[in-house]
RNA sequence: GCCGGUGUGGUGAAAUUGGUAUACACGCUAGUUUUAGGAACUAGUGCUUUCGGGCGUGGGGGUUCGAGUCCCUCCACCGGCACCA
């Protein structure tokens, strides 16, 4: 018996895959197809346990596909444009194109050594221009379609980045990748009108249900912000300035005693000239601004504020009542203006309370009684309107439908929804990335480069500027050009896009990685879209998966896609973690995939990896749980070697087969009842763990087989077809999980060199029966006696053997059956009293 | 504060439809084998016990013949959102 010796075998059908472009697909409408993805990766350097977490449960489910029969897509590619490039560029005195294709080098051969299953003919990257060029052609669809469009705003400015950031990009005031904090900025960029598929999106949310996992559904559904409401217009006092506020309670409109506006909001400068609140407003909006980011978006930051001198006239009650400015009130949201109703909203009492405005009920709870001039709690659920005119006693949904309508009628206002989400700003003041196809003229504007003069390309003889700064913006070469419609000199635009819009359709390229003369083709596009299903971690829950989610809502929209969403379901899998932490180079507890692999192989590394914890769990690393699992593929090894020559022309069991013999049909029984517990497992549950754990019951009874078998003087014909039957359920079962391994068994039988085209095992129902089941006989629902009986056996039969078995009747003795419940082929409970 | 998730042996975890709680693995204990170590194999391993049993899935309560699973409530931890009008 050989040892087993898994970088042997592992690195011989690596080769053989490899050469053979075993898993290369093509678009062929006469099969099921499915497509499979992982989240591609950045090219960092090396790839960490999260990748290999990631791509080994892709991979598993690839591999069971393929043997179920479905044409299977499973490609891997590079989002390989980004910051860390020119980084790292710097840093080493290289270039950005440089280190990362050397990433991807190093990066490709420490997947290859996992064994996994990919399309290699797919391959792509994003910073190639093969690929960018279509990413500017799409830009350029936008811009036609009105999707991109340039404007003048505050925007999120990531001084150590050197570059805005998307409000997505934006976490707890922070650059989401250097975590340093950000400044507001004024800025003219390119965004892209994400807002106008807002309700899209959403709708597109509720239809995943149930396909997504509800955590991710719930994000975005939050971030996108739906709120119904109603635009009131407040008049002005002395002037024909209307301030328009949004409201999510115009039932509380009679309780508006003041109102609030953005310090950025034009009439706060305006309404305060001239007025004695002038110099005061000034100050205080100047404050704002030089406040920061955190500060002012956090609950407990202080509510401050200032009269501006001006009153506005509440449109129901006719009162005047004062305009003021806050730091609270945020101009990108809603208007920008605010009534402020204090006595059912917390932040209105509370700036109410601080500078002295009055208070009126408007919404009387049905068992409390409020008190203006005490209250602290502001009351903020529904209740009847009071204090409202004609409107008294109406309530919630009901009084707010009614007071809109009346405000139509009135024209003073009108029911409207309102959303969080803003639109995507996507320039981005770095060099690594895609140039934006614009060329800028000064006397045509803003002109697009033609589609014939695709791509802008990236200049690679470019130096990167010592801070950071693009090199872009003074690179003559590269800016100056002639203007595609005036012929003048002119400048290309400087700035390169976010590269979240590479990730946002890399999945639809795939479908038709190389083609030349546009982004994919209908045909193919058509056949392999959507993603059946998508793998990757939580962290993209909003920015990734919406971008994407909203760029394949513009593609229906410009004809070039038919898929409703991107991705049909969605699998997002938990953190590695040791010693309780997030693997890290700072923690100093990073476990390096290349050691793992050279000490125990990459079917050690990939059943450790599934078995350890389920797919959506975080998965604690444990170098003992390692062990354990190299010792079992050890076992599995050996008991295969102790069959093998056995049963090498041996074949299994075929339709008419039966036997007396205990063993056999017990062996028979657990080969069909593991192919049902792993087939389940992973295709109804997507649960590895438990599918691994079946097959290592198995193994465990095979090894009991062997001692029986070991008994036997010689190997009868059946025998060795249901230990034939056995070898070749297990290799299959074990194959999605640990390939190589499996692979080289398969090998040895003269079984299948090819173990991807081999079909999925199909177990039999009949085999799985037993023909005695355990019965377990409770009183009182507690378990007393557990009985062996014919699993053919009647209710009444059941009931009589467990009431009369001595055990049962020690309990049952001198009391009163109330009541047996007989469960089928499971319990019996028998109640007394 | 709001929303969501999690809580089960010494550890990672099972329990799929309300029906034997702790499958599988790690660790530990003992045995076989071995010059020894390691490896391998076998058996055992929730707590407690007067050996009948009793207790046990974060705490408390409820529904049920029967609850890890359903309901209420509280606690702890994790994640998201967080002045969004």
């Amino acid at each position: 018996m050989d040892p087993y010796e898994p970088n042997q075998i592992e690195a011989k059908w690596q080769a053989h895959w490899d050469k053979n472009k075993t898993f290369k697909v093509e678009t062929d409408s006469s099969k099921k197809k499915f497509y499979l993805l992982e989240m591609f990766p950045y090219p960092s350097g090396r790839i960490h346990m999260g990748h290999v977490r990631n791509y080994t449960i892709g991979d598993t489910l690839a591999r069971f596909k393929r043997m179920k029969g479905f044409n299977v897509i499973h490609p891997l590619g590079w989002d390989a444009f980004g910051m860390p490039a020119e980084n790292a560029a710097i840093k080493n005195n290289t270039h950005p194109a440089e280190w990362t294709f050397e990433n991807i080098r190093t990066m490709r051969e420490q997947i290859k050594a996992l064994g996994l299953s990919y399309d290699w003919d797919r391959e792509i990257a994003t910073c190639h221009p093969g690929y960018y060029k279509w990413n500017q052609w799409l830009f350029l669809k936008f811009l036609e379609k009105g999707i991109a469009y340039r404007k003048n705003s505050t925007i999120n400015w990531c001084e150590d980045c050197q570059t805005v950031l998307a409000n997505e990009q934006v976490v707890d005031g922070c650059c989401w990748r250097c975590d340093n904090e950000v400044l507001q900025k004024q800025q003219e960029g390119w965004f892209f009108k994400i807002t106008d598929y807002a309700d899209r999106l959403l709708e597109g949310c509720k239809s995943l249900s149930g396909k997504w996992p509800e955590q991710v559904l719930t994000m975005q559904t939050n971030w996108i912000g739906k709120s119904f409401g109603a635009e009131v217009d407040f008049k002005v006092n002395g002037s024909d300035q209307v301030i328009k506020v949004f409201t999510t309670r115009p039932d509380t409109l009679y309780g508006a005693m003041f109102m609030v506006l953005a310090p950025e909001h034009p009439l706060t400068f305006q309404l305060s000239r001239e007025t004695e609140q002038e110099a005061a407003v000034d100050a205080f909006v100047k404050k704002v601004k030089n406040q920061d980011t955190i500060a002012r978006t956090s609950e407990t930051g202080e509510k401050e504020g200032v009269f501006t001198g001006a009153y506005a006239t509440n449109p129901l009650t006719g009162e005047s009542i004062p305009v003021w400015t806050a730091n609270f009130v945020l101009m990108d949201y809603g208007t920008g203006a605010i009534m402020s109703v204090p006595a059912h909203d917390q932040r209105d009492l509370d700036f109410a309370r601080k500078y002295n405005l009055p208070v009126r009920i408007v919404i009387q709870p049905k068992d409390e009684t409020l008190d203006a001039d005490t209250m602290t709690q502001a009351f903020s659920a529904d209740g009847a309107m009071v204090h409202s005119q004609n409107f008294d006693g109406l309530i919630g949904q009901e009084a707010r439908k009614k007071v809109c309508e009346y405000l139509e009628k009135e024209g003073i206002g009108k029911a409207t929804v309102n959303f969080r989400l803003r639109d995507w700003g996507v320039s981005r003041q770095r060099y690594w990335g895609t140039p934006i196809p614009v060329v800028h003229c000064d006397s045509c504007g803003i002109v697009p480069v033609n589609y014939d003069q695709l791509p802008v390309e990236l200049p690679l003889d470019a130096q990167l500027g010592e801070k950071g700064q693009s090199p872009l913006h003074t690179l003559e070469s590269f800016y100056k050009t002639d203007c595609p419609k005036c012929n003048a000199p002119a400048r290309r635009d400087t700035d390169t896009l976010d590269t979240f819009i590479c990730s946002s359709w890399y999945f639809d390229r795939y479908t038709s990685p190389r083609q030349e003369d546009s982004p994919f083709t209908a045909k193919d596009n058509g056949y392999w879209m959507p993603v059946d299903q998508y793998v990757g971690g939580i962290e993209h829950a909003i920015l990734h998966l919406l971008y994407s989610r909203f760029f394949n809502l513009v593609l229906n929209d410009l004809g070039l896609t038919q898929a409703k969403e991107p991705f049909d379901h969605l699998l997002t899998q938990g953190m590695v973690i040791k010693d309780g932490a997030k693997m890290s180079k700072s923690k100093g507890n990073v476990v390096d995939p290349d050691e793992i692999i050279k000490s125990y192989g990459a079917d050690t590394a990939r059943i450790f990896i599934l078995f350890a914890a389920p797919p959506v769990k975080d998965l604690e690393w444990s170098d003992q749980g390692v062990e354990g699992c190299s010792r079992f593929l050890k076992r599995v090894w050996r008991i295969f070697c102790e069959f093998a020559d056995d049963v090498k022309t041996a074949t299994p069991p075929d339709e008419n087969f039966s036997t007396s013999v205990k063993e056999l049909k017990e062996l028979r029984r657990m080969t069909h009842v593991t192919i049902r517990r792993v087939t389940e497992d992973i295709e109804k549950r997507m649960q590895f763990n438990t599918a691994i754990a079946a097959i290592m019951e198995w193994v465990n009874h095979l090894y009991h087989f062997k001692e029986w078998k070991e008994k036997q003087k010689a190997l009868s014909e059946p025998v060795k077809a249901v230990i034939r039957e056995a070898m070749e359920s297990l290799i299959l079962s074990l194959s999605p999980f640990a390939p190589h391994i499996a692979q080289e068994m398969a090998a040895i039988l003269n079984f299948s060199d090819a173990l991807d085209q081999e079909k999925w095992p199909i177990y039999k129902e009949e085999l799985t029966q037993t023909d005695e089941i355990l019965i377990v006989v409770q009183v009182n629902g507690k378990v007393r006696q557990k009985v062996q009986v014919a699993s053919g056996i009647s209710d009444e039969d059941l009931k009589s053997l467990s009431l009369s078995d001595p055990r049962i009747q020690e309990w049952t003795q001198g009391k009163e059956i109330k009541k047996v419940i007989i469960v089928p082929k499971k319990l019996v409970n028998i109640v007394v009293k």
